[in-house]
RNA sequence: GGGGCGGUAGCUCAAUUGGUUAGAGUACCGGACUGUCGAUCCGGUGGUUGCGGGUUCGAGUCCCGUCCGCCUCGCCA
């Protein structure tokens, strides 16, 4: 085989007059007769070769290159020289070419589903994910599977240079039934056990800190057996780090060198210091605990004007039950946003719309007024709900700072859904009023924030217990654990205003890393799990190894875990996760390239102990 | 589990109100062509309209079921 010298994607001026060998994939042909050109591509560009009879090409030769099509596979020696047809400016290499010497197909290749390049329409994913082959040789693939590569490998510099460790935690692990649903394998050895996959290396860390590692991280893979969404996958990757005798503040400044680093290393970029929110701010300000604040649109609470109006979907909301327990007894809530030049933009056909698009998080609806110039020029309330506002105009402009050509947008509900509602609804009118940035390079600005002071505890919807709102062995923060130890657990008032030593890092309204101080005393970590409902007998069945870990000297200590998945994506600019993915999966788990999951023997369920229970399921004989 | 959108040639799409032999571009095959660069020109092959039923004189089109892909709610400690 004629082996490559130099890559596609490397010649210039300067090589004019070499001889040099390419290896690649034929992008494209142009078959002018007595005179062909070939761009060959390999993952690091494209180059033209030229097959000219009149530089001493054999006849067999122009033969065998006549027949070379798209896809095929060849190698090719050759001569640099200037490009007699002038440069090609879409290329890197578009000053030269290689006239052939030699011609060697390496690989002659069946007609393909489609030609990888990013020039047309790409085909539907389901044909791209089947030849996922085909769709990786795209030269925008090629460019996502480098960036992800150079996060990794700046992920390793940056915590190798802090003094982390790098260690592998099991992928066969314990079952712990308690947050995702989770992938089990059966273990032949003991007839009806079983291993899970983890949802992630959580309890690892912990006693790798207690296992004196000081520092730790791992690229390493996750399991949620749940549905998938546009950004999310059943199986996943994390950075998951940890660290010992350190509080909040220090594994926030570690992982913000961590981003900053990331950010230039990889776009070259240099990110702002990170804004810190209090959870609290972002649900009452943005209605959601991952802000996007790259565009205004501030909530306003209103509810006490309202209460003042005559308008009774208002009223009727004020009265709504108290759900609101976070925070305090007030009862339903208004909420308004101030859409700048909304009312030119945002037609009756658009705003009927967010009706119907909050009524998918059980709200009532949106009312809507604008405000236009007055006879006497003056801004005045006008449609919508306007009549209900007109009698208190100024302080309603006051309170939301309304102008000519504003959109005024409410939603009046029970706390929690019309907090929900309309931080939902923030964003979609961003969208439509096309105040959201585009994402990536071009787009920006990157606007990454922290989110604290998350409530330890909130109730579970159906049944009314506790669960913890990160993970039950996230610490109280430093300041409110005495008041947590001395908390009655029957002292709703008291333990729902425990806030705890978590964190979230946001960028642009998308969470890419969360995580906590970890509870590092065993009074403490008991405590949280009898306000979990888990008895003394339950909690050492499910964690026994944890806490009697924390018993034999454990250091203070705190983690975090990036969604690597995630970060890809904004650093690429991309709202699919399968792009930033090798080989994903398909809503239902399936791998459309393998075809996996399958069908297995009878012979191997037999050897596990397992039975299949599913009539219908065809087992491979 | 619920809601929405989609599935027609290898690929991207079209096909009037249910009406002739389901078309076009591209890919592929054959031919022409010595400076192209998403080459061009001429000709050709290519279809279980996802699958299974039903309505009808007649179904890509209407109805029922089902499979697959995507988006989304629930779910994701």
């Amino acid at each position: 085989m004629l082996r490559r010298t130099v890559t596609c994607g490397e010649l210039r001026d300067q090589h004019i007059g070499q001889t040099v060998v390419l290896n690649g994939w034929v992008n494209s042909y142009r078959d002018h007769g007595n005179l062909i050109f070939i761009d060959l591509r390999d993952r690091f560009g494209l180059t033209q070769l030229v097959f000219d009879p009149d530089n001493g090409v054999s006849q067999a030769m122009m033969d065998a290159a006549d027949k070379l099509r798209n896809e095929d596979v060849i190698a090719v020696k050759g001569l640099v020289r200037t490009r007699v047809g002038g440069p090609n400016p879409k290329l890197a290499t578009g000053t030269v070419e290689v006239v052939v010497q030699e011609l060697e197909v390496l690989s002659k290749t069946a007609n393909p589903p489609f030609l990888p390049d990013d020039l047309g329409k790409l085909p539907n994913e389901e044909i791209r994910l089947k030849h996922r082959y085909v769709d990786l040789r795209r030269p925008r693939m090629q460019h996502i599977l480098g960036l992800r590569h150079r996060v990794m490998q700046s992920t390793r510099r940056y915590f190798d240079e802090n003094g982390f460790l790098e260690v592998e935690t099991p992928i066969l692990y314990k079952s712990t039934p308690e947050g995702a649903r989770e992938f089990l394998v059966p273990n032949r050895h003991v007839p009806g056990s079983w291993y899970a996959l983890p949802q992630s290396p959580q309890l690892f860390k912990q006693i790798l800190m207690v296992s004196g590692c000081d520092r730790y991280m791992q690229i390493c893979r996750c399991f949620r057996d749940e549905d998938p969404r546009a950004d999310r996958q059943a199986e996943f990757s994390q950075i998951d780090l940890e660290m010992s005798f350190v509080r909040r503040e220090h594994v926030m400044e570690m992982m913000e060198g961590f981003a900053r680093r990331l950010w230039k290393d990889v776009l070259g970029l240099d990110v702002p210091k990170f804004q810190v929110m209090g959870y609290r701010d972002a649900m009452e300000t943005y209605g959601i605990d991952r802000p996007d604040t790259r565009y205004d649109l501030k909530i306003v609470d209103v509810s006490e004007l309202a209460a003042k109006t005559d308008f009774g979907v208002f009223k009727t909301a004020l009265e709504k039950g108290k759900d609101r327990p976070r925070f305090n007894s007030k009862k339903g809530v208004v909420k308004a946003i101030r859409v700048p030049g909304g009312g030119e933009k945002l037609t009756r056909k658009i705003t009927d719309g967010y009706t119907e698009f909050v009524k998918g998080f059980g709200a009532g609806g949106v009312a809507v007024s604008k405000v236009i110039a007055g006879p006497d020029g003056q801004p005045m309330f006008e449609t919508g709900v306007a009549k209900f506002l007109e009698p208190a105009r100024q302080e309603w402009l006051g309170a939301l700072g309304l102008k000519v050509g504003d959109t005024v947008l409410f939603v009046a509900d029970a706390y929690a859904i019309a907090t929900k509602a309309i931080g939902e609804l923030r964003q979609k009118v961003a969208r439509d009023m096309d105040m959201v940035p585009k994402p990536g390079v071009e787009g920006g600005p990157w606007n990454f924030l922290w989110v604290v002071d998350f409530p330890m505890f909130e109730r579970n919807k159906e049944t009314g217990k506790w669960v913890a709102m990160h993970h039950p062995f996230t610490s109280p923060r430093d300041d409110q654990m005495q008041a947590f130890l001395d908390a009655d657990p029957e002292d709703e008032v008291t333990i729902e205003s425990i806030v705890s030593a978590g964190y979230d890092m946001v960028l642009n309204g998308s969470e890419i890393a969360g995580g906590s101080v970890r509870i590092h005393n065993q009074d403490v970590q008991s405590k949280v799990f009898k306000l979990l409902g888990l008895t003394p007998e339950q909690a050492k069945e499910k964690f026994s190894f944890l806490l009697e870990a924390l018993s034999f000297g454990a250091p203070p200590h705190a983690g975090i875990a990036f969604g690597l998945d995630r970060l890809i994506m904004h650093l690429v600019g991309t709202d699919n996760i399968r792009d930033v993915i090798a080989f994903p999966k398909t809503q239902i788990g399936q791998d459309l390239m393998t075809g996996a999951p399958g069908f297995v023997t009878e012979a191997q369920l037999k050897d596990l102990y397992v039975k299949n229970v599913v009539p219908e399921a065809p087992a491979k004989s």
